[in-house]
DNA sequence: TTGGTAAGCGGAATCCAGTCCGCTTACAAT
DNA sequence: ATTGTAAGCGGACTGGATTCCGCTTACCAA
């Protein structure tokens, strides 16, 4: 349960039956308060409250705020994860790497646009440590395919700093912005590290 | 005390003399009790036990956590940003826009190397609100001035992300990479926004 | 069926940021 | 000097995340 590059299967065989049906009670309760009130207004007390559960199952079963969080969300990214390694391009196999990475960093954003405020009220950070770890190497064979001169660990860096939930919600809260301008700025951002080849000017090109 | 685009400078004449014997108690005290242990290692309550001062008063004066972070590093920002408009280039005018990027963000990350330990214990984001205006102004400026055709704002949103401190230290102590490593990683990814011009490989041609 | 035991459980305790509010005092105007 | 008052003060209080720990129980092996 430590180096899976895809989403997480913490329920193996060997959980006993009613760890099983806690884990489930919780996820459920989460969700009902979370789109009900807003993550940022449902304390952990309240989840397991709702569920029926102490903090210690709570914490033993999720780590933390964000382990739990981040649970609730494992199955969009399990999806999303298939599509990407098995699906249709232009996100999976088959298109040429500039054009799965835009697409890529289209349809994270699109997740991210779903979820931020939950991942906000967490606090987590997506490019910090385990789960998204097969985004980052995702994103590595792609742009060492694309065989631009760069250096590849820094621009994943950077093209996953902006998939923070905290800068997400204020580009669209605080100015407004539409989802479409910032997963247009990304594919500028994608394209900037490849170089421009043949197609005109990249930004322009792209909107 | 709130449009100025430069550090603030709060010491207005219309301060009580005990408030400004206060800060100065406070100031004093929290460089201490952090150098000494660590800013993840000192609590509000520490710093206010150790200045001799109620709670209220922290509070009061510096707002929150990151506000009295901030005003620790006030100085040493005021004194960049004042070279940054007045100094020589290439951080200072005359320098062609490109050279002046590279030299602000060398400038920066040389000075996040050093508190990123006391900046992530606060949580803040350069990013988000307030004092950091100075820097998205300047990024605006000279990247207009570059004349590259790009979404100025989304630009600077990616090159102020990468300067999150629990990215930073992500970096400098997870993974161990050298300051330099980081610093030429960010002049490539100004490249990147700028296009490259005449210049042969940017990275490249950088390190 | 019966134990033995590791896994699981609950919820009180701890730690900390940030808020509240009634008391105190610097200082400016008289 | 006196005094009115807004600014300032301290520290108890609140709310929430996370930890601790002694008790309980599912379930495997005999």
């Amino acid at each position: 349960m430590e180096e899976l590059p895809l989403a997480e299967l913490p329920t193996a065989q060997t959980e006993r039956a009613d760890a099983a049906s806690n884990r489930q009670r919780i996820l459920t309760a989460a969700t009902a308060l979370f789109d009900e009130r807003g993550a940022e207004n449902v304390s952990m007390q309240d989840v397991a409250k709702a569920a029926c559960v102490g903090m210690g199952t709570m914490y033993r079963r999720f780590g933390d705020r964000v382990g739990l969080t981040q649970a609730l969300l494992s199955e969009r990214h399990r999806v999303f994860q298939d599509e990407m390694v098995r699906g249709l391009p232009p996100l999976g196999p088959g298109a040429p790497a500039r054009e799965r990475l835009h697409a890529f960093g289209r349809g994270y954003l699109a997740i991210l646009d779903d979820h931020a405020p939950t991942l906000a009220a967490a606090g987590g950070h997506p490019l910090l440590a385990g789960p998204e770890e097969a985004y980052r190497m995702h994103l590595g064979i792609l742009l060492r395919e694309s065989g631009a001169e760069l250096d590849v660990d820094y621009a994943i860096v950077t093209l996953m700093a902006v998939f923070d939930s905290r800068i997400h919600l204020h580009l669209r809260r605080e100015r407004g912005w539409s989802l479409e301008r910032i997963q247009d700025g990304w594919c500028a951002l994608v394209d900037g590290w490849l170089g421009v080849p043949g197609t005109p000017p990249p930004a322009a090109a792209d909107r």
